[in-house]
DNA sequence: TCTCCAACGAGAGCACTGCTCTCGAAGTGT
DNA sequence: ACACTTCGAGAGCAGTGCTCTCGTTGGAGA
């Protein structure tokens, strides 16, 4: 029985990415300290090395972490329209999830949407947890192509081939329009929240959530069009 | 006459942004270092202190130019369009102009689009030629507007404000649904673009542009909805 | 033409970073 | 009790941004 070492261990572990998170938090991930963690653990920086191999390995952690709790947060708000099939109702709970996960947590949002570090390839350990907010939005779709509701897009030639891939993986026989749909509002939330979270809405969109309003508006209307609940 | 010291300190300055440029476009700006740019040129490091207060100073100087040079781009594609009523041309020449300079430059899009350096607020200088680009792509829905073309779209509470600003600044008379329809594309542009860059669209969309293109359209149809060149 | 001042580059140095290596003190399984 | 692994401390390396000082030198005024 190894319990102490191991509790031990994943004690400090849990700590380190305490520590770390904070530091996220108040500094931004440029401004992350291996050696600052450490510091406020009573510990020598090079102690850390025992639990992460490197910084871009915390970062990892802390990359997984974020994406596990802005996937929780969508699925919680899909999950609270009781009526499933209002459609509408549940794009905008999701859609407004994600930029109040965004607004609340500005330096985890940049680490998964903003500007790569270089040279940092995404680890395969990032991949299912970066896909949970988005598969509750696609989810959604899911269900209207079960529900025999049809999309209007124009779906480019270039995205044919993913958008059958995509239909694979999903396993779900949604049509190409209503995957190019998505894929477009998909876009223009990630756009008007990493422009509001960036600054550039400055002297453009001053009142907060706005221009989100807006673009949740635009592709709320676009994907249930015809829809509203019976 | 003041011409040799002069015309010595705008060509280490150039020098010193040539350096920095070609440095920030193979590393990124996170791997722009001032000792290494000093390096390069024979040069210790404090000398560049000389010509930049500070690194942030440096990458602000950047910045405007990236800005400008993007600014460039975009308008010079708005241009090439000889029919200036042919909205939808515009558009997507505008919009492809602005998707092409980001492939060709992504370290620098990434300064522009990515995460803020933290604490970094943009001086004042950066203001104006961040608007560059944006100016063309307004420009369009502004000769709409002068043309009588209408467009349909919710316009929500929260943004009346900040539209009737906003035509203030344009000084041309855009309707509250146009501007707001401008705003839509614009978020979903972006949006698209970082998705793309910062590598979010594996396993999703692999084909290059796919999703810009899917983004393009939908706006540009949106846009010049009835407004086929006559 | 001479003089004085501002601009400049070199160099040393400070505080910080990520990361590596070694060494001794513990816990752990045989 | 023994051997083995794990762990934290400490020193050290190479790098960073930035500051300060100190000669040198170019340019403008006397």
């Amino acid at each position: 029985m190894s319990g102490l070492r191991e509790r031990a261990r994943a004690a400090t572990t849990a700590e380190i990415l305490r520590l770390a998170r904070a530091q996220l938090a108040a500094e931004g991930a440029a401004g992350l300290s291996l050696r600052a963690v450490a510091r406020e653990m009573g510990m020598v920086s090079s102690g850390i090395y025992r639990y992460f191999t490197s910084r871009d390995d915390l970062l990892t952690a802390l990359i997984v972490d974020s994406y596990n709790r802005l996937g929780e947060a969508v699925e919680r708000a899909d999950a609270a329209v009781r009526r499933r099939r209002d459609y509408r109702n549940r794009w905008r709970s999701t859609a407004f999830a994600v930029r109040e996960w965004a607004m609340e947590h500005p330096s985890e949002w940049a680490l998964l949407f903003g500007t790569p570090v270089p040279g940092y390839a995404a680890p395969p350990d990032t991949i299912v947890p970066a896909t949970r907010y988005t598969a509750a939005l696609v989810g959604i779709l899911v269900d209207m192509a079960r529900d025999g509701v049809h999309h209007d897009a124009v779906v480019p030639k270039t995205i044919r081939r993913d958008a059958a891939l995509l239909r694979d993986t999903l396993s779900a026989d949604v049509p190409d329009s209503s995957l190019v749909v998505g894929l477009n509002a998909w876009a223009a939330l990630i756009g008007a929240i990493n422009l509001e979270l960036f600054g550039h809405l400055h002297n453009v969109v001053e009142a907060p959530g706005a221009l989100y309003e807006a673009v949740v508006e635009q592709h709320s209307a676009l994907i249930t069009r015809g829809t509203e609940p019976s």
